[in-house]
DNA sequence: GCATGATCATGC
DNA sequence: GCATGATCATGC
């Protein structure tokens, strides 16, 4: 018994069906008791469950796991996905939206538009449920159906960032470089890692290094974005860098291009330049200069927000020496613990980890000018964290727990003891403390990046 | 000059 | 009140 359905209007009709009910409303209950009595053997949490039987006894298809779109008469590829709810009306994505897995040895040959990825991806139907934590996976509650072509719903230069994402991932897979893929890579379509099996790999072609096998995504901020605008209709709460039509171009080189003409400036020509007054230099002062530049008045930047960019101001001392890290948010020593660096699922990676993988950086480069309390705007640069050193900051992260675990909160990983991450205090002040997993205090700490490894990042960069 | 410990400032 | 980003202070 199964249903084909000729043309999105039909799956639109059977979709909404669906709508501020669950599964459990809407399907027979012979059906019920054949997915009750799986629940039984295999538990709710399997992943994709849901999504398999939405195709199979709510829309009554079968689509497998091929290259085609899940409803293939009518090009449609189903996704269904979690949000998040907070309060007044506020949805957010529990995860990233993941597509098919990424075949390291077939896509090397594939251009953008007659890639697999749009082949299947082109049209889909989102359907968003509430999740709550611990629910029946028949009691969800659907509350968002919503059709989004990728070529044609989205504005014209995130169609474009999303072919740039695609390529960039390709040409790296093609550079033999499949084992250094990271999400952190591209900016809405991102590469996650997703594994069936525990450290299951892949071979790819151009080199004799295994990869983790990894899929298409859409970050779980670009997702967010997508709610925000098509689904609430939301004027959004930030602010955005480009209020005018703008260009078709990435991301990268749109922000660069705000700021190329004050590269080389000092801080009081720039805000000349700007037509501009800053009162005193408080502790703010870069960022507000940088707020003027990108013509924003908040620090929520859309732009940003939904490429999952982070912005961090940089001060080189005037002889070019970095003297600060770069910090994280402080850990809660009791969660740290239970974490695992990876396990093939991204949704239990340890937050570090995450952190490094998944997030792109916007270094603004100010460099100090000796004798005068000036500043000048050396360089402005994107970057994420590179796969090479995950070991190493592993490594790192191990040794954390390590000495939690062992009680010993007066030797974590040291500045001298890594080329690349280290512990430090970060919290208000020494008396700022959280319960560790022995439920004594200890002071807030968290995960930095030293300040050399991100000097030879910019210096790699500067040459 | 640098590593380490510590704290400040801001915005939500 | 707190998280986060940014920076200071000290001693070697």
């Amino acid at each position: 018994m199964i249903k084909s359905y000729k043309n999105k209007n039909e799956v639109q009709i059977k979709a909404e069906s669906i709508l501020n009910k669950s599964l459990r409303d809407v399907i027979s209950q012979e059906a019920i008791n054949t997915i009750e009595k799986k629940v039984g053997e295999y538990g709710t949490k399997r992943k994709g469950y849901l999504g398999n039987i939405i195709e199979r006894y709510f829309f009554e298809i079968n689509p497998g796991n091929t290259s085609e779109p899940d409803f293939q008469e009518a090009g449609i590829e189903l996704k269904t996905t979690p949000l998040k709810t907070h309060l007044a009306r506020k949805f957010t994505s529990k995860e990233r939206l993941v597509f098919s897995m990424i075949n390291y040895e077939t896509i090397v040959s594939e251009t953008w538009l007659l890639s697999s990825f749009l082949k299947k991806n082109k049209t889909l139907l989102l359907m968003f449920y509430q999740w709550i934590e611990n629910k029946h996976i028949l009691d969800y509650r659907f509350i968002f159906i919503h059709f989004l072509n990728l070529l044609q719903d989205i504005p014209d230069e995130d169609v474009f960032q999303i072919q740039k994402d695609w390529e960039y991932i390709v040409a790296k897979i093609k550079r033999g470089e499949a084992h250094l893929l990271s999400e952190g890579d591209t900016y809405y379509l991102g590469a996650c890692t997703k594994a069936a099996n525990n450290r299951v790999v892949r071979d790819q072609t151009f080199n004799s290094k295994s990869a983790k096998p990894r899929a298409f995504s859409f970050k779980q901020q670009y997702i967010n974005y997508i709610i925000q605008t098509k689904l609430l209709g939301n004027k959004s709460s930030t602010d955005s860098i480009f209020k005018k039509k703008r260009r078709i171009e990435t991301i990268e080189d749109g922000i660069k291009d705000k700021f190329a003409q004050y590269i080389e400036k000092s801080d009081s020509e720039i805000l000349k330049m700007l037509n501009s007054t800053l009162e005193n230099k408080s502790k703010g002062y870069k960022r507000l200069i940088i707020n003027r530049i990108l013509g924003v008045e908040s620090r929520n930047i859309e732009e940003l927000e939904k490429a999952n960019i982070t912005l961090k101001v940089i001060t080189l001392e005037h002889t070019g020496t970095l003297r600060e890290s770069i910090s994280f948010p402080a850990f809660d020593y009791r969660d740290l613990v239970t974490q695992t660096w990876y396990d093939g699922e991204e949704e239990t990676m340890a937050d570090f980890h995450l952190q490094l993988e998944a997030k792109k950086f916007l270094f603004v480069i100010f460099q100090k000018q000796k004798g005068t309390s000036n500043i000048v705007l050396k360089k402005v640069m994107f970057w994420n964290f590179p796969m090479k050193d995950i070991d190493e900051a592993e490594r790192v992260w191990q040794k954390t727990i390590n000495c939690i675990n062992q009680g010993n909160y007066d030797i974590f990983p040291k500045m001298s003891e890594s080329d690349v991450a280290h512990v430090r205090p970060h919290g208000k002040n020494s008396k700022d403390k959280i319960l560790t997993p022995h439920n004594t205090l200890e002071m807030k700490r968290c995960f930095w990046l030293n300040a050399k490894y991100i000097k030879k990042a910019i210096e790699l960069e500067l040459k």
